[in-house]
DNA sequence: AGGCATGTTACAGG
DNA sequence: ACCTGTAACATGCC
């Protein structure tokens, strides 16, 4: 599911539904995701309060009154569920979500007071959970090498004219790289270079002053667009009450090989290649 | 059956 | 050192 804005559509949905609540009772019922649950997790963290819900690139922090903050990376198949009076007799632990969501693939279960629980959720296992010090979070080896939040003032375009000026990289893959800007990945990456009108294998170090411009602006506008969709659901995304978001319909470029090109009057198609391994979208009229 | 999939990471080779 | 491509992880869908 998840880029920045679904991470963030997740982050959304769980400060208005478990900030505050105090931790009851922990279930791992598969401690083998990317990286094992560590089995003192549960003790170390029942019966503490969530005090914040942060997000930092596709990370999710859950912050705990002990100190501590649950680190959530949802891989490319996590879903969170939340389940409100879960302690009525006809609970369902699909019950948002009824056949989508299946439940043999539940990993961890978290129940807080209020009757609220939580339900990690993961297909393919490449997401993970881990405890980890707040005070020393920005240490922590997932989080210490991430570039800045594309949503921040930090990208701007003097950062990004910095960072480009001696990279030989293609420019699809600078957006995706995490050191350089955080958060990014493959279906907002084909939809800001299309926006942007470049072409996705151009080289970073020719990128023009007012192409890194455009490419910090559209990185803004199809991010912030995107979450006021609720994030894109293809295949699985959904948000948190069990609802897909709608980017999809939106989209410029990404799957939309052989079609035409949206952008007014362009009339190009849509063609689709491969940049180390990963699909990519471009218009070939307006992205040369 | 085989290719592909929103992510990350390790490794090989240029 | 930088860059790219490949593979791996585990599962499901077309």
């Amino acid at each position: 599911m998840p880029e920045l804005p679904e991470v963030e559509v997740v982050r959304r949905s769980l400060q208005s539904f478990i900030k505050g609540l105090k931790i009851k009772k922990v279930t791992i019922f598969n401690k083998n995701l990317r990286y094992k649950i560590d089995k003192n997790l549960p003790k170390c963290i029942k019966n503490r309060r969530i005090i914040f819900i942060k997000r930092r690139s596709k990370f999710l922090l859950l912050g705990l009154e002990n100190g501590n903050t649950i680190l959530i990376h949802l891989g490319m198949t996590g879903k969170i569920v939340i389940l409100n009076n879960y302690s009525n007799k006809t609970f369902n632990p699909n019950f948002y979500y009824q056949n989508e969501i299946k439940k043999k693939h539940n990993h961890i279960e978290i129940e807080f007071n209020k009757s609220k629980k939580m339900i990690y959720n993961d297909i393919r296992k490449f997401g993970f959970i881990k405890l980890v010090t707040t005070s020393l979070i920005g240490k922590n080896k997932h989080l210490i090498n991430l570039g800045p939040e594309p949503l921040n003032k930090e990208f701007n375009s003097n950062y990004l004219n910095l960072k480009t000026r001696n990279k030989k990289k293609n420019v699809k893959n600078l957006l995706l790289d995490q050191k350089i800007i955080s958060g990014i990945g493959n279906i907002y990456s084909n939809e800001i270079l299309h926006l942007s009108s470049i072409n996705p294998r151009k080289v970073s170090q020719s990128l023009k002053a007012i192409e890194n411009q455009n490419i910090v602006k559209n990185t803004k506008a199809v991010l912030l667009k995107a979450i006021k969709f609720g994030g894109s659901s293809i295949r699985d995304f959904q948000g948190i009450s069990g609802k897909t978001g709608n980017f999809q319909h939106e989209f410029m470029a990404y799957n939309r090989e052989g079609q035409l090109c949206r952008k007014s009057k362009c009339k190009g198609k849509i063609k689709k290649i491969y940049i180390s391994n990963r699909s990519t979208f471009y218009c070939s009229k307006c992205q040369r």
